[in-house]
DNA sequence: TAAAATTATATTGCACACAATATAATTTAC
DNA sequence: GTAAATTATATTGTGTGCAATATAATTTTA
């Protein structure tokens, strides 16, 4: 009868030390670029998309304009952003990179290999991670 | 040739939404015991070890002391632990629960389950995600 | 069509997370 | 035995995360 109150027995936090221990290994490759973990995952977007409301970049990387209204104001500060209300309806406002922010993207792009190594792990186990991770995350909604 | 610089082709990211979306689906449960998800975290360490250094603690929950501190003394306020400076080398504070502190521990026990109906996962998902998860984690050191 | 409801973003407040630095106590090396 | 190095914790500063609330614009409804 094992202690279901154990940090052994989580298997919460094991995702939870993770997922920071994956945010220090982007780190210093995101250092060289001057931004933070989730600025890169905005970034990551806008590459896609080149332009996008407050709210649906949310959508996209699962944050709320608490966060992203202060993040994305950093990052207009930084140049890598543009913000401007949309002129249709007013209350939106629509977030689209700079010349530097789309040039970013060519020194980002080394950086998926070069975390794998610094992570040390295969792909084969990165591809069952992202499956079980992607399954139960789907559940949520 | 897919795009390595596109969210949907991303690891870690999801994995990054997990961590969260966890701390989510805490939320609820740990605001009865008005604690928070880092501070049940050194509660479940404290249920079994009673007492331990600040670095110690960090160890285990994988937190430096610039996120420990002002967390324990935030504990301290609530009367869920006690710091004290050992005698024997003044350099250590020693982290301890008080009896309220011990006392959560009845009202905790049925979160482990609960928070798993909340998440809709099985035990063999579960244990599928937290065998890879611990693999990963291990090689970091 | 004007009040009510909804929508989109912003602000505030609190709690992490972590790098960098500081401080104080203990060990070590000479 | 004392200066230098190490160890343990604390502090500072920046950047998330997110709940709660605010504000302003648009849409719905009576």
């Amino acid at each position: 009868m094992s202690d279901q109150l154990a940090l052994e027995n989580q298997v919460c936090f094991p995702i939870y030390a993770l997922a920071r221990e994956i945010v220090n290994h982007y780190r210093p490759f995101l250092d060289e670029l001057d931004i933070t973990y989730p600025q890169y995952l905005v970034l990551l977007v806008l590459w896609k998309e080149t332009e996008l409301a407050v709210g649906q970049l949310g959508e996209r990387v699962f944050l709320d304009t608490g966060t992203l209204t202060p993040l994305l104001k950093r990052m207009q500060q930084k140049e890598l952003v543009s913000r401007q209300r949309s002129t249709q309806d007013e209350r939106i406002v629509m977030v689209s990179l700079t010349p530097k922010g789309i040039k970013l993207k060519e020194q980002a792009c080394s950086i998926p290999q070069k975390l794998m190594e610094s992570m040390q792990v295969t792909p084969e186990e990165l591809n069952l991670l992202k499956e079980v991770v992607c399954r139960i995350l789907n559940k949520q909604k």
